[in-house]
DNA sequence: TCAATGTGTACCAAAAAGGTATACAATAAG
DNA sequence: CTTATTGTATACCTTTTTGGTACACATTGA
């Protein structure tokens, strides 16, 4: 799948949070990158949930990162949002080269898609959210 | 956006023409892609105001490559299906950060971005037709 | 002349992206 | 010990993109 909005919203969310200190609730960080409360709130979960980041609930509550920005890798954000990156469809799921009768590992075609995808995602391993802020 | 199918599709289409010297009519380029003859003739279209294929009406008509394999890249098959490759939505029409009245060039994630996606097409140019029958 | 083949345009259905709504749970301040 | 503030959970909705299909037509070789 590609880079959606959302994962890139996600992006500038984390690199956001990772330039505060203290809490920040979620109300401050959806005006700050420009979308809804609730599709903040949205975008908050599926990162509380990947350990990207943690939250306080209650009054005076919001999100911190869960980690050092150091540790955090834009691969691990975007994975959290959009799921596995592919950058053809062919390479998850149900191959075209399968659906063929092709044996995967004979299809030229995915074979190069697939080196391709993976150093693609070894770029996003490498770069840290530490390195964008 | 994303390599979609239909692109990969095109690739195998341009392949197969690749690897035959004469007239391939549609019916057969669609058997051997394992798709139906009208979306054949879809992509093939494109294929052909690309300039990729050239074709020829009437009976005993069909399909051949226009240029040699090895002047066809696989980018230039991506790019006449599927229009400019962006690997995040955020590279083409209107990007975030511009949502944001962040310069663009201001955009660290933007240039981030901006860089991968062009060593990937870079390298989708270099990758020729010839290369993958 | 007519069957075989490609052309052009428009349409359609399913899936994905992008976002909203509603009801609820926890917690800190008063 | 209540209540306003904040996050949680789940479900739903709308628009865009993808992945095709349909139909009427144009060309050309036999």
């Amino acid at each position: 799948m590609r880079i959606t909005q959302e994962a890139d919203y996600a992006l500038r969310i984390v690199a956001l949070l990772a330039s505060h200190d203290s809490l920040v609730d979620a109300n401050t960080i959806a005006d700050e990158a420009g979308i809804t409360q609730r599709f903040a709130l949205k975008i908050l979960r599926k990162l509380s949930l990947g350990e990207v980041v943690s939250s306080q609930k209650g009054a005076n509550g919001g999100y911190r990162l869960a980690k050092e920005a150091v540790e955090i890798t834009l691969k691990d954000i975007i994975e959290l949002i959009d799921g596995e990156i592919a950058i053809s469809k062919c390479l998850s799921e149900e191959h075209i080269c399968s659906k063929q009768g092709i044996n995967k590992s004979a299809c030229k075609i995915h074979l190069i898609f697939d080196a391709i995808n993976h150093d693609l995602v070894e770029r996003l391993e490498k770069i840290t959210i530490a390195s964008v802020i």
